[in-house]
DNA sequence: TTTCCTTCGGTACACCGATGAGCATGGTAA
DNA sequence: TTACCATGCTCATCGGTGTACCGAAGGAAA
């Protein structure tokens, strides 16, 4: 992990489709060095793999929502249930077990309220062992997501 | 929007290094045929671009937490301030304004808890017009994000 | 200092895959 | 029916990826 690397990971966080060359160019290394740097990479699972960033607005996904759980108990099996449960349901997306006044945040996205409200009765409402929900709903994205920072 | 974009889109986001023959093979389409709608979806706006995603551990940043935030004062300028500082740092990974009790949650990543100490001191305590801080560690995570959900 | 070895970047090139032209087909409206 | 649009397929071309090979730089041991 020398700046070539760092350089190469913010790169490809932020454009993974450059072509291997214009890469090199923009890190200042020859094409098979870049190529080779970047397949080590891969290989030693520094870059877990490559995706497409779809817009959710596009999608008709408007509403952002984060819920944070808790729980009724915290004994083994209600979390296991809880967090199986969790698996079910593509609507929610990210899942975290914290510490903190909750137990679990959720990160759910929506078409709109009423969307919200159907995956509230038929998703949240059936998860198991549940006490207690607090909702937040996103107003405005102040920063959004752009890969991790990479020293050097 | 019919079946086969929702199905490239899924798997692009999946798995965006995928060679189009083998997406145009795996939703059930020509090579030709296939490229024609990635590219329709990238200059339509439903595809944003592609990213690297990068494992964090594998950069040291084993600790991720998250904080709601309380401003002292809901006035424009106080929120501007706020959310100009929040830029600054690169540290903080995401920020959305929200209802419920807090007024902004920020995501953050760090080496570990001394990292996130500093982090608290350097950034998090320079941020103007903050008068509650509520932090929660991520302990572990039950779901990881894996794309926005595409009907069809 | 010399030699060997390892590591890493550069050059050249074969070949695979992306790209786009041209054509076929089916659905729709005049 | 005919014209037209949308969308799929085949095929040829060209650029980028991946690789083999070479050379330079740095370190270790005699």
């Amino acid at each position: 992990m020398d700046r070539f690397d760092a350089h190469i990971l913010r790169e490809l966080q932020r454009d993974s489709h450059i072509a291997v060359a214009d890469l090199a160019e923009r890190i200042g290394l020859s094409t098979s060095a870049c190529h080779r740097r970047v397949k080590l990479l891969e290989s030693s699972g520094m870059i877990d793999g490559y995706s497409a960033r779809v817009n959710p607005k596009a999608l008709g996904l408007d509403l952002e929502v984060f819920v944070d759980i808790t729980l009724t108990s915290q004994s083994q099996e209600a979390m296991d249930a809880f967090e199986k449960a969790v698996q079910l349901y593509d609507e929610i997306l990210e899942c975290v077990l914290t510490t903190g006044t909750a137990d679990y945040i959720l990160r759910i996205v929506a078409r709109d309220v009423a969307h919200y409200d159907m995956i509230h009765r038929r998703c949240l409402a059936r998860l198991p062992g549940v006490s207690g929900m607090q909702t937040s709903f996103a107003l405005r994205s102040i920063k959004s997501w752009r890969g991790y920072p990479v020293p050097g």
